[in-house]
DNA sequence: GGTCCAATCATAACGGCGTTATGGATGGGA
DNA sequence: TCCCATCCATAACGCCGTTATGATTGGACC
């Protein structure tokens, strides 16, 4: 009643749609700026202009909807990586899609530590179908090491195995990063990073060549 | 006032120290049993036989005692790791601390999530001098790698960047692990954790040796 | 256009949390 | 023996996630 023209003031006028992609924004938002601790069902209701029974409709609770935040995380990483071109170097590719990685996590490291937090610490626990989500971008990984293998770069073998075996580098790394304790070193990325990711590559080749820098 | 002989049923008997040593302990019982979501001020004090206060007597408050469980836990990975026993052989030294590393990680899972995870997330967050018992055990792996280069195993280098890199590896592989990610691949510990680490030491060798295993 | 209905969310309350304030008990040092 | 600093039991405060309830509402159907 009262025909206001102007509806979207009023209560009742964004999609329902539009509410829950608002509340993951604002959720992302509050993550990024103050911590995973910063966020709450209240502040994020107030934040976002709603009530926490918003977060109720939408997600069925806080812990969905921080599922929902770390889905979200997954997508945009495997589009991060998605985006590295690929030449006629698979080697080359391959430390682009870790240097993609790995910026991707610095760019939001308290949502990439939400991610594998939220993985392996009891609150807000991962479901199986949430992890499948992370398995994407390492799919990506499997392909650049199937590419390797055939260009005839890389020795025969599992790429799966090998692929674990470079995304579980590129995560320590990432993780001690994210933790300061790498912080041990100097200049990390040239002393740790790059070096480990060139002895890994290096073992895997065909006709290893000499690592980029001191290792 | 009134002479019992054993005074250790009433209030006052225990030393400061020895409810210290118990809140600690009850705390690390009750995460490794129910998670580290399981442990509450209350439940813990409940559990003890004392009250909330005895928390901030002893600790500050909850993340005191939180950084004191830590700290313990880095203590016990030390000297898991500084048991392991030095031979002749500094590469086989080293995948002994490797599976000492990570056979502490898996018999209390959720103390090393919250060591590293307190590392990265925002609550009970660790202070600079929390993260120096941390390096302790990194010092161990530095010794191992100047043993091995020192033996003439090991191609010369700086110790502490080659340790940091071994032990990337190794972390990156226990949260994974951890968090259920590696599952991916079959039989990760020989698909993926022995033959990373025999890749980055084959790199490290003056003469690199077959890995183990497939890789 | 009127009616109904399922969805949405504002409000308020519940139990549990970490923390703080307060004060009683206690045991070692003067 | 007295005294006082330490320790902790109790209770309250302001958060939290969650739940119950009901008002509002926009679309479906006639």
């Amino acid at each position: 009643m009262a025909g206001r023209v102007d509806q979207t003031v009023a209560g009742r006028s964004a999609s329902s749609a539009e509410v829950r992609r608002r509340l993951l924004e604002v959720a992302a938002h509050m993550v990024r700026d103050q911590g995973p601790s910063a966020l709450s069902a209240r502040k994020l209701a107030t934040a976002t202009g709603t009530s926490t029974m918003a977060v109720y409709t939408h997600f069925g609770g806080m812990p969905g909807l921080v599922r929902a935040m770390v889905g979200e995380g997954f997508r945009r990483l495997f589009a991060r990586v998605a985006e590295v071109p690929i030449t006629e170097d698979p080697l080359l590719d391959l430390r682009n899609a870790a240097a993609a990685y790995r910026a991707h996590a610095q760019a939001d490291p308290d949502l990439y530590a939400v991610m594998f937090g939220s993985a392996t610490l009891g609150d807000y626990r991962l479901h199986y179908e949430d992890r499948i989500l992370g398995l994407d971008a390492f799919e990506q990984i499997k392909q650049f090491m199937e590419r390797g293998m055939v260009a005839g770069v890389l020795r025969e073998g599992d790429p799966a195995a090998v692929a674990a075996q470079w995304w579980t580098a590129l995560h320590g790394f990432v993780m001690l990063e994210l933790s300061k304790f790498i912080d041990v070193v100097d200049d990390a990325e040239d002393t740790v990073l790059w070096p480990l990711m060139d002895h890994l590559l290096s073992s895997l080749m065909v006709t290893p060549e000499a690592p980029r820098r001191d290792g």
